[in-house]
DNA sequence: AATGAAATCGACCAGCA
DNA sequence: TGCTGGTCGATTTCATT
């Protein structure tokens, strides 16, 4: 993965799109090295199907933490929702019921990262402090939420009979 | 959505493919049909972008819960984590340092479903105890990890200088 | 390995049954 | 809805660097 594999992969991620024309007109990678390059992307495994999936461990990601933060906020802030998305590496964020009021999950490539990640974090106003967890082996990650149900419940949850 | 459109999005995620000629082999709806109907679906916002992302909220997976499980694995048994991928509505489970041992993330439909989740989850032999946390609102929940990240870092972590 | 050109194939849109 | 035909983009192949 060199430069050119980055830029692909980002503006993929950026305009949701793999319309080869499109990323052609975002990178200035000439069409036929765009597919050249998606090829070789789809053989060594970074990327897992035609929807764009990306391998996090072969993409180099393989760091996940989860943090827990706590806060001073109380919904009236909305810049500081903001703030916790600038943060780089933070691919999920949820509000939460309960003792802590935000868990943050990121997706790194290194221990530096990290570091940064929980600075970064601390480092906002309304965080009065963070927990974070490593995980050790990731079983699933599913951007595809229906992947993990039966067809019939599907339908029976969705469908008025 | 009717039983049509959940048919498409099932075999979008299972497939891990858009291609309108695939999808008619998996679910037998004419291609100009899944035409059709890919484009409404679109347009009302439930699917996001050209990869087919899913609005969790439009599509009615809005509840959104993190479950925290105790257990007495000890990295043996293979088919423990196979059950965990078993249950509805997991769409990430991770293996974690720590007090707790799993932490798993589910969207579903509604709070019955959840019920199901807990007692699923809390079936399984090896699970001691579970701690659920609702999540009251989701700031981003993102399967391509490479959002998050500024091009420049992207390329000064990934690329030998 | 990367690119461009040419040819083919599938995706997509419009209009009609 | 579903079909048909035409247009356009996506993809493959091949020749060139």
């Amino acid at each position: 993965m060199d430069e050119r594999d980055i830029r692909l992969l980002k503006a993929i991620s950026d305009l949701g799109t793999g319309s080869p024309e499109r990323l052609n007109e975002e990178t200035d990678i000439p069409v036929s090295t765009i597919h050249y390059r998606l090829n070789n992307l789809q053989e060594s495994g970074i990327i897992q199907n035609d929807l764009y999936d990306l391998d996090l461990e072969e993409v180099g990601l393989d760091v996940t933490v989860l943090v827990q933060l706590s806060t001073d906020y109380h919904g009236t802030h909305h810049d500081f929702e903001e703030t916790i998305l600038e943060v780089e590496g933070v691919s999920q964020a949820y509000f939460t019921m309960g003792q802590t009021d935000f868990v943050v999950i990121a997706h790194l490539p290194d221990r530096e990262l990290v570091e940064r990640l929980i600075t970064d974090l601390e480092r906002i106003d309304e965080v009065r402090s963070t927990n974070s967890t490593f995980v050790v082996s990731t079983l699933r990650h599913s951007t595809r939420a229906f992947e993990s149900y039966e067809l019939e419940t599907l339908l029976s949850e969705f469908t008025a009979e």
